[in-house]
DNA sequence: GCTATTTGTTCAGTGGTTGAATTAAATGGC
DNA sequence: GCCATTTAATTCAACCACTGAACAAATAGC
């Protein structure tokens, strides 16, 4: 039966269990795979031993073990100059475990495949509008697709090794999805209605762990995941809500209960127009889909995230004088909204994402301009601006992210289930 | 020659080094203690065995490593129902190690003393006006608190393993204070002037080590001490200037580069009066000390922080109409700013410290109203409004505590040291 | 071809946990 | 009052994983 479990916060260090004989290679499994994954350029044995401070005897022993499970293999010798034995270069499986992210939305499904190096192996989308759909048909729709990724992992040699389900809604520690609005989901116990499919409890043993999360958390993943230059930055999805995703030190800040992120409901102006959650002001009245929509001559069009968004991009490119104007307007908002989370947080990259990525052109420079106005850190170093790497697969990328990451982070809950 | 460190941020289980041999017992000895430590009654050593899943055996070999440190003490067999032989309680020492906590704000300095147990076992104030003084000279008058402060300890049988110093300005990862406005401090090198002086270079080999924060970060941590029951919270203090910390599970959250906490230049109203840090609407034009003043009629009146919070509450204690007014106004705006940062971080507790700790009987419901109005998840568990549990004392506490709470995050700093 | 150099492996040694057996100290039934 | 029962804490051989040094492998330079 398929297991659950759901990402964990960042805990102190006191909370942390206790370290029995094995943890001690638990760690460092963890530890040499992390050095391995981060690398620059594939590493030898002696580099790792060096870099980490432990033996090379250890590190031998650790890696043999790394091998042995399919997460590491030898990279072809690297040219380098000077006498000695070549080193053997180290790097990711490519044909190990990968992971398996999947995304319900408004108006599409997605699933896609991640190896351990990053690269996407497989994806498909499926546009339709999901409302009118029960919970129970909308996730039988996306079983479909989730058996054809694993169909097409297996055709590549790799072994799924969990999945991750990304809901624009709030999800707790179960991952029952307390509240989709946009959905209109309410109290929908996910892992349940997936526990029996055979798509998801599969090849491996215990089959995939299913994890659930809320979408504007992995879409922040996502983009952690296609540039992980950046190790720490605020991730705006722009759908129908506004959410955002905080990651810090290559890590998503999920909050006291798990519930952080929620910048839509950020007052913009306490005397603003009064918003669906009853507060007056809320970001959502003014850079919302709706609002945009509203003030570009588009009101009641009721036309999906991802085509609204592509709609206004047109007419912004077009020249639309309505349309630039409510986009810059929403920018300011945006941007008022955004500079007050840097203020708090000491951030310094800003990612526009979901429909924000296609206006990105017409958001960006208003945004960067409160930011330049109401940042205090901004004379030290500049807040940067940026448009999404990845489009609104992001979330399952995001997802299927977060399960290879997993496996980096912990690799001995991979190696201990091959047996 | 006193070392200097500065508390780290939360950093992910990647980035942790590697696991030697010793690590093991490094890594027991702070789950022993910790649970000690949080523990509601002394346990026994089967206790903590069978609760962190540790053997028996293990534990009782820890635990004389923990009593042979003066970390820990055999507490009176505590009664107990039914068969078997009482067990013995363990309980952190009284008499081990402590903490110097220190502060140099605008109008006083402090000094105090934290034992384990979180006691606080000498506390000194002394009240005057800083801001004519060179930083060498107030740091002079500091070091003579430090000497009493140590003075205390040794009578009272306790060594200070360290100590650490608020400052209310930006400080960076070296002790460094870039910037500390309202002082009139910049890029001050504390720990160089402080290197030589006798009261912090004393008794424990390598003498404490010196640790320089930010004053509203620490004032977070002194109401963690206070208060341990909530594990969450944003402190907010009301100064000159207005900052928060943020506690999250017990640590603070201290941003990416460590200078998080500008709640005072959040944007509450992007068209209001303008701040002096250039923008517009800062929460601090509305709620910082001197618009409270200024609004309550007694502008210019350059008070101490301390004073002017007191002169505040006496006119709003004796119905003066203004006062309120100002009063409601401000926490009106607090609310608002306040309620962003709830919502993107999903917190249920706010704690009013600083001067808006006297302030906070006219403060609390105006705060209050805004949030229940602009949380989302207000509905479902709605947020506590509170005053600090300590006074302007709090960032010297918090700051002593940070020290002792080292210690029992890792134990091993103070045991290796003591050879 | 020989030496210097660096990589990776082998192996005895050691620190720290494990698990079972043992001792310690109290309760409760008879 | 004595003994079986029960729970707490310690002792000790076994074992796991890291350590450090010696050794084998593979290359560049002379």
């Amino acid at each position: 039966m398929a297991t659950v479990w759901h990402c964990q916060a960042v805990t102190s260090a006191s909370t942390a269990g206790a370290v029995r004989q094995g943890s001690l290679r638990e760690l460092n499994l963890a530890v040499v795979l992390g050095r391995i994954a981060t690398a620059d350029r594939p590493p030898s044995r002696a580099a790792i031993a060096s870099d980490t401070g432990l033996t090379r005897a250890t590190v031998s022993a650790v890696v043999d073990d790394l091998i042995a499970g399919r997460l590491v293999v030898e990279a072809e010798p690297e040219p380098r100059a000077g006498a000695g034995r070549p080193a053997r270069g180290l790097r990711l499986a490519g044909d190990g475990p990968a992971g398996l992210g999947l995304e319900v939305n408004v108006d599409y499904l997605a699933a896609c495949v991640v190896d351990l190096t990053g690269q996407v192996r497989h994806h498909e989308m499926h546009r339709a509008d999901l409302r009118p759909l029960s919970p129970g048909d909308a996730l039988a729709r996306l079983v479909e697709l989730a058996g054809r990724a694993r169909t097409a992992a297996d055709r590549q040699g790799l072994t799924l090794a969990g999945a991750t389900l990304a809901v624009p809604g709030l999800v707790d520690a179960h991952g029952l999805v307390r509240l989709a609005p946009n959905l209109g989901w309410r109290e929908v116990d996910v892992p349940a209605l997936l526990a029996g499919h055979p798509a998801l409890t599969g090849t491996v043993a215990d089959g995939p762990a299913l994890t659930v999360d809320n979408e504007a958390n992995l879409a922040a993943l996502g983009e952690l995941h296609a540039t992980p230059g950046t190790a720490s930055f605020l991730h705006v999805s722009g759908e129908i809500g506004i959410g955002a995703g905080i990651v810090l030190d290559g890590a998503l800040f999920r909050g006291a209960r798990g519930w952080s992120g929620e910048l839509g409901h950020v007052p913009v102006d306490p005397a603003g127009p009064r918003c669906r959650c009853g507060a007056r002001g809320c970001l959502e009245t003014y850079a919302g889909q709706e609002a945009i929509l509203a003030a570009a001559g588009l009101a009641g069009a009721d036309l999906p995230a991802d085509t609204a968004a592509r709609r206004l991009a047109d007419l912004a490119g077009a020249g639309d004088r309505a349309t630039l104007d409510a986009l810059r307007a929403a920018g300011t908002a945006l941007g008022v909204a955004v500079s007050g989370v840097v203020n708090l947080l000491d951030l310094d990259t800003v990612v526009l994402g979901g429909g924000y990525a296609t206006l990105a052109p017409w958001l960006r420079p208003p945004v960067a301009a409160e930011l330049a106005d109401r940042v205090l850190t901004a004379a030290w170093s500049p807040v940067t601006v940026r448009a999404a790497a990845l489009g609104p697969e992001s979330a399952a990328v995001g997802g299927a992210g977060s399960v290879v990451r997993r496996i980096i982070t912990r690799p001995s809950g991979w190696l201990g289930r091959r047996e």
